[in-house]
RNA sequence: GCCCGGGUGGUGGAAUUGGUAGACACGCAGGACUUAAAAUCCUGUGGAUAGUAAUAUCUGUACGGGUUCAACUCCCGUCCCGGGUACCA
């Protein structure tokens, strides 16, 4: 009845979710003249295994900001939608040969499932799939314009290529200069442009365009038959499948992210990510700032360019390293150090990524014979090759200076080559000290200074004599666009002559053919190549045959929510303008470099071209911590045991598999090797039992368990739900796997005891929680809060159901604070029951606390300690007895975004036909709340020196005693009058004189 | 190696950002109700010493030092744990 009940728990939340879907109460309008909220979460890729405990975390946290901000009277936007295309799903097609879009499809509707027991406040109106041809038409479409654009570096913005073949037409290129400096033609005149042929111009134009199409260096994944992005490769294998990766190139669309770089690093500044986000990215873009400089070569007519950091080391240089891929190396190897150079490069050539990775630290090279000179004093320095140089950053070419670099340092140990101290005493001779604050030595003009100065120094001096100049360089490269896979988006170009161009708007969206044949062909070429209609669509006309990364559908989103079913635009600008930045992204730290950067890149291309008026998407970023699992170990005894004299059984009991079981504190004592003899005897007069055992069992055979000498242990996950407090339900145990049916026992003290481990969910650990499992027994409400309560929100945390009948009594005590069924009443007599009655100080007192302190906890993401404030609430309350409807009311308000399904219930118990999302969160008093403090004189020696803060709620007792403290005043203040004393609680806490 | 976080009772975690450390919850112990159990409610609960007791005193936020009337909080050094990154010149 009116118990908080499992039952009733049930009726209640299943009531009003049903309630709120039919009656719509989530619906957003675009249209109002309430201020905006947007809340988002990253939407999930609905992967097969469904929802464990630690995937709502963050769902429930915005969930409750939604339902704040909608009670304080803002019209807050908060939708979900998936990630639909993928990988994954095409794998799975790959196995089980069903087609993405049904597995994708099914995905879907399980997850919605699952979510929608949580009770979400969803606007599921506005749900996108990035799987939909109506949502990737604009994937497409937003890919166009980024095609259609270059970066201006005079502007710092993107512009269409149109302006910039209107400054071909009037200038050529002189101010303009290639991004991509390998290119042939470096230099055109206006009427060089004119009289390119239109391939020429095309060629030309795509070394701009910020989605561009070249041959790139690309991770090939022979296994996945596949190219993948540089953060999709981790440690020299693929993140998913752990499959060698190797380097080659193809031709592939690529996104000029580079030339972004800059304002990337410093839209870093705007917004409110943590610092280890922040940290994360810039790392990853990976600015530096300092010189290139040209060393002439003793050969004539050749000279090297190399990157530094650390012009001021100039002196320091005593050899030039150069990548092995370096142009220079064929032209300016010497004839007696060409055999070195060649088995040198062979080596390198032979040389997997990953044993690079892995040898990191090994030093080798050869010498090219060549020698540069240095600019200032002339000296002729050596130029090495070794695979420690990258070709792929700076000019792939370095100059050395062993006594300030480590890894110069250790070649020059390594192959003997001279070192030049140029920093005195910071050099020891045995390591190089990069410090920038010794004063120079051995370094001609800069003698004396000190080298954070001398780099300003030298920089300006190689510009004013044009032997180099400043330069900043980014860790960063293009992002790859292309993956050979079918489940993503087709790149809505057509091939004309080798020349891809961009199809018209009305053509869209360019869908993806239906084919049953996701193999990869092999040649680096995806799924789509194998449909060789829809490749050659008409004659001399051809599609790409590769697709869009996942990253694509996700880069723009959390626009389409704005206005999810535009046909027209991929959203309408008032939309976009109305609901302009998402004021809150709420999700997993795992997207650090790859989603946020490319979702802040599209933002800032389409603000530059006039889309959008902001150009940062997020305002701030919360990333919620993981949840971990607690795995539960057996430990089975490996044993002589074996199917040979079980096949005496018959086939009758072919299946009968005797394993012998230890508890823990036994096999952890073998295993660690200290077990003492006594349990070995114990162990093996076990042993002996249990055959006695089978044999009584099974008479009809004459086996025997023989234990190796040498006990060898196994330690096994075994299902959590078979476990409670570290014992394990043996019954259970033996009916869970067929195998353990006829298991045996050694036990400690009459229980089998398990280890534990925090390990991530997984069902292959069998440590997976279901969130369902959790709302059947407590219900939603208690989940939501629970899940809150665990710790702060951006912490990492293992799942315990420790403490959940913690949150679970609080709302039942919430609850009975509405009820006459204090426990004693049988639950017929029970009800709801209210008075109007005027309230108490004390308990308008609990009441504002509450109110002000819960306001202030979701403001601030700590939702932990507004769970706690709850909890407090109540007990005080209870204690008070208070059944007010003036307290109480509001309080019901409060606790709505943290359990929606008791409030709603509570508050039409209140008597309101209306639901508590159209109620407005109750403002708290400061009257109830001054901690203000009120002063008392200080007498020291009959006269009045001081005053004496208290709070008001200080009694009368406390005041005594801080009187009597007070008397150490004197010790402090030596004689002098001060102003002013604070006090706490007896003891005499700041003294302003 | 480098760069960010972090280390508080038996456990998860609080602490107004320098002002009564351990809120709240779990667990544990004791009590009430009950034929009994469960549930519920009440009380206690960092450690140590003294006391029949209420209580008092000391000690205590990874370790060692420092600043301050006052340090979980700020500074220096050390040790652990988590995350990021890896020849980026």
């Amino acid at each position: 009845m009116a118990e908080y009940t499992k039952d009733e728990i049930k009726r209640i939340e299943e009531k009003w979710r049903k309630t709120w879907v039919e009656k719509e109460v989530y619906k957003v309008s675009n249209d109002t003249a309430k201020p905006k909220y947007y809340v988002l979460d990253m939407f999930p890729y609905p992967s097969g295994a469904g929802l464990h405990v630690g995937h709502p975390l963050g769902y429930i946290a915005s969930d409750i900001v939604a339902r704040f901000k909608r009670v304080k009277g803002f019209n807050v936007l908060h939708p979900m939608g998936f990630d639909a295309f993928g990988l994954p799903a095409e794998q799975y097609a790959l196995e089980h040969g069903i087609h993405p879009a049904v597995s994708t499809a099914d995905n879907i509707n399980n997850f919605k499932r699952q979510l929608g027991n949580i009770g979400f406040s969803y606007d599921w109106s506005r749900e996108v799939q990035t799987c939909d041809p109506t949502y990737y038409k604009w994937t497409q479409w937003i890919f166009l314009q980024i095609f259609d654009s270059w970066f201006n570096r005079k502007k710092e913005k993107a512009e269409r290529i149109s302006e910039l073949i209107k400054i071909f037409e009037s200038e050529g290129n002189k101010s303009h200069s290639i991004p991509n400096s390998k290119f042939d033609i470096q230099h055109f005149s206006a009427s060089d442009w004119k009289g390119y042929s239109e391939k020429d111009q095309q060629r030309i134009l795509m070394e701009y365009r910020l989605a561009y199409l070249a041959y790139t260096d690309v991770n090939w994944c022979e296994a996945l038959g596949t190219v993948l992005a540089n953060d999709e490769v981790i440690n020299g294998v693929s993140y998913r499948g752990g499959f060698p990766v190797v380097k080659k190139q193809m031709r592939q669309w690529s996104l000029r992210i580079t030339e972004y770089a800059e304002r990337l690093l410093k839209g870093l500044d705007e917004i409110d990510f943590s610092d280890s986000m922040k940290e994360i990215q810039r790392n990853w873009i990976g600015k530096s700032v300092g010189a290139l400089i040209n060393f002439k070569l003793t050969i004539d007519n050749y000279q090297l360019t190399v990157f530094t950091t650390r012009p001021d080391t100039i002196f320091g240089v005593d050899f030039m390293v150069i990548a092995p891929e370096h142009e220079l190396v064929k032209k300016i190897t010497t004839v007696e150090q060409q055999g070195d150079i060649d088995a040198y490069l062979k080596y390198v050539e032979s040389r997997s990524e990953v044993e690079r990775m892995a040898e990191v630290k090994k030093i080798t090279g050869a010498f090219t014979g060549a020698f540069a000179i240095n600019p200032f004093n002339e000296k002729e320095i050596p130029i090495w090759i070794s695979e420690y140089v990258l070709a792929g950053y700076g000019t792939g070419a370095i100059m050395a200076v062993p006594c300030g670099d480590e890894r110069d340092h250790k070649f020059a140990k390594h192959f003997n080559l001279p070192i030049t101290n140029i920093i005195g005493s910071h050099y020891n001779g045995e390591e190089a000290n990069p410090t920038k604050e010794a004063i120079l030595e051995n370094s001609d003009f800069l003698n004396g200074m000190v080298m954070r100065d001398a780099i300003d120094v030298v920089a300006t001096k190689l510009e004013e004599i044009g032997i180099g100049k400043r330069q900043v360089n980014y860790k960063m490269r293009d992002a790859g666009w292309s993956r050979q896979r079918y489940w993503g988006e087709p790149f809505p170009v057509v091939f004309k002559d080798d020349l891809p161009y961009a199809m018209k708007e009305s053509e869209l969206p360019l869908e993806l053919p239906p084919s049953n044949n996701f193999k990869p062909s092999g040649n680096g070429e995806g799924p789509l190549a194998n449909l060789t209609d829809w490749i050659n669509f008409a004659p001399g006309l051809k599609h790409d045959s590769n697709t869009m990364p996942t990253h694509a559908g996700a880069a723009w989103y959390f626009l389409r929510y704005m206005d999810p079913h535009n046909p027209n635009a991929f959203a309408d600008k008032k939309a976009l303008d109305y609901w302009n930045q998402v004021d809150v992204y709420i999700g997993g730290s795992e997207h650090a470099v790859a989603h946020l950067l490319y979702a802040r890149l599209w933002t800032k291309v389409l603000h530059d071209l006039g889309y959008l008026n902001f150009d940062e998407p997020f305002k701030k970023l919360i990333n919620q911590g993981k949840i971990t699992g607690e795995s539960k170990f057996v430990y089975r005894l490996t044993t002589d045991t074996s199917a040979n004299y079980l096949s005496l059984l018959g086939d009758k009991y072919d299946h009968i598999n005797p394993t012998i079981f230890l508890s823990a504190s036994i096999a952890e004592k073998i295993i660690n090797k200290t077990a003492p003899q006594e349990i070995y005897n114990y162990i093996t007069s076990e042993v002996v039992k249990i055959n006695e055992l089978f044999i009584t069992k099974y008479p009809e055979a004459y086996f025997q368990v023989r234990i190796k000498e040498d006990f060898h242990i196994q330690k096994l996950h075994v299902d959590i739900n078979l476990v409670e407090n570290d014992q394990l339900d043996i019954a259970r145990f033996k009916r869970w796997k067929p195998d353990f049916e006829f298991s045996e026992f050694i036990l400690d003290n009459g229980v089998y005891y398990c280890t534990s481990a925090i390990e991530k969910m997984s069902k292959t650990y069998f440590n997976v929680v279901n969130p369902d499992e959790i709302i059947n027994n407590y219900g939603a409400d208690t989940l939501r809060m629970y899940e809150m309560f665990l710790g702060p929100l951006e912490q990492s945390k293992p799942w315990s159901t420790q403490g959940i009948d913690g949150v679970f009594k609080f709302l039942r005590r919430f609850w009975n604070l509405f009820h006459d069924n204090t426990g004693n009443l049988p639950a017929g007599q029970a009800g709801f029951k209210i008075t109007d009655a005027e309230p108490t100080r004390d308990e308008l007192k609990v009441l504002h606390k509450t109110l002000k302190k819960v306001e202030q906890d979701i403001e601030n993401f700590s939702f932990n300690t507004s769970v706690s404030e709850f909890m407090i609430c109540a007990n005080e309350l209870s204690s008070l007895k208070c059944n007010k409807r003036s307290i109480l009311e509001p309080l019901v308000i409060a606790l709505s975004p943290f359990a929606p399904h008791i409030a709603e219930e509570l508050w039409s118990l209140l008597g309101h036909a209306d639901t508590v999302l159209n109620a407005s969160f109750p403002k708290y008093d400061e009257q109830y709340l001054i901690e203000s403090t009120f002063s008392y004189p200080i007498s020291i020696n009959g006269k009045v020196r001081a005053q004496m803060e208290f709070a008001l709620d200080v009694s009368k007792e406390e005041i005594e005693k801080s009187v009597l403290a007070s008397e150490v005043v004197q010790k402090w203040t030596e004689g002098k009058t001060p102003k002013k004393v604070i006090v706490v609680i007896g003891k005499i806490v700041n003294v302003v004189l």
